[in-house]
DNA sequence: CAACTTGATTGTTGTTACAATTTTCAAATG
DNA sequence: CATTTGAAAATTGTAACAACAATCAAGTTG
């Protein structure tokens, strides 16, 4: 060993010569990189992705000595990606989501008075209720001014908005083009239950 | 306007005050992030992880008006009243009913790919969706022209309807006071599902 | 002269630094 | 009391950096 550096450095070995230095390409992936920026959640995930990436640069680099057996038929290897790269969107199958509802228990606090009715005509239209729309009725909730009331008016059944005021009793619609029920005093108001609940069904 | 920056300047705005400034984990992941080098070819799949996370993200700031359906408990039938049964007081535990039914089954044809939605404003009203109403989203469905859908746009999850003609796509709201939202070029279009069903509750 | 050593060179790679942008709060303004 | 405004603090894409690894040609050794 010459330990004397004056003289190597002189006539320097290497220097600017065109094709020095690593190739191109030489890295674990063979091909470009760049930085980018990720949350520290999908770090094991992209790890993941990562090493794929670089199992498929390793054959790559050996393809002229490395062979895999041939696959049965055209099994379709598909990419192994990482848990679920393509979705992209929330999934009901993921897990981590906090709450999860049961309309049968939202909806529905007293099953044995409960029960369904399907509304005919436009008459509530103004609070939201259409023509074909579900209601949800219990039969255990005391009726009082300003509910939603499933009534019988002279043997029709009938959605209205119960209005009591100083003695006087009243169904009212919810549309302008349909009329008040001011209750007579022979007439008998049934009260069938309270809707609890209307249901639009768009499809 | 006070142009002298002098005396602005001596008692300025902010300072460094405590609890100044944005807050931590507001970005898009709601979580802190990294840089990372990875090769190019990776760089379409991270992609779509990271959309992912995003999504997911923004799946949590939401979760107070995120929900997810429960699984098949008991899922009681309850009858459901045809609108014709004038006569006197039906009972649930009547025999004579029509039918029995299941709110969860009923609602729910894809269970795996259903969420719900807390509406937000009153955007949708002449829809007969009103501010706070419970969405039955199924994402299993392909959105068309006319559907009610579930959409991001700029972030910001949005209940619209769905309008394809000529090329345009546009999300219109259903009350005059709002603005429909065109769709701009580089604007994209992220549906998260088709509102099958709305639910109002009254009680 | 073939095999090995050596040193400069150059690409890779993980991390840090930076600048532009966004979000937020409280003081100031009307 | 609602709105505006300026500074502060975090986000985020990218550039820069330093340590490392690979490569080649000249030099050295047997």
């Amino acid at each position: 060993m010459n330990n004397d550096p004056g003289d190597r450095m002189k006539n320097g070995h290497g220097g600017a010569r065109p094709n020095a230095g690593r190739t191109r390409g030489s890295g674990a992936y063979g091909e470009p990189t760049r930085t980018v920026r990720i949350p520290e959640s999908a770090m094991t995930e992209l790890h993941a992705l990562l090493e794929q990436h670089r199992q498929q640069a390793l054959l790559r680099r050996h393809s002229d000595t490395l062979f895999l057996p041939a696959q049965a038929a055209e099994s379709a290897r598909l990419p192994m990606y990482s848990h679920r790269v393509a979705a992209g969107f929330p999934s009901p199958a993921d897990d981590h989501v906090e709450a999860r509802l049961s309309l049968d228990e939202h909806l529905i606090s007293h099953r044995e008075a409960t029960f369904f009715v399907r509304a005919i005509g436009n008459s509530m239209i103004q609070a939201g209720i259409f023509d074909g729309d579900l209601l949800v009725v219990d039969r255990s909730v005391t009726p009082v001014h300003g509910h939603i009331v499933i009534a019988v008016i002279d043997g029709e059944l009938t959605v209205k908005r119960l209005h009591q005021r100083d003695g006087i009793t009243m169904l009212k619609a919810e549309n302008p083009r349909y009329r008040d029920i001011l209750l007579k005093e022979e007439q008998e108001l049934r009260i069938w239950g309270v809707v609890t609940a209307t249901i639009k069904q768009l499809l």
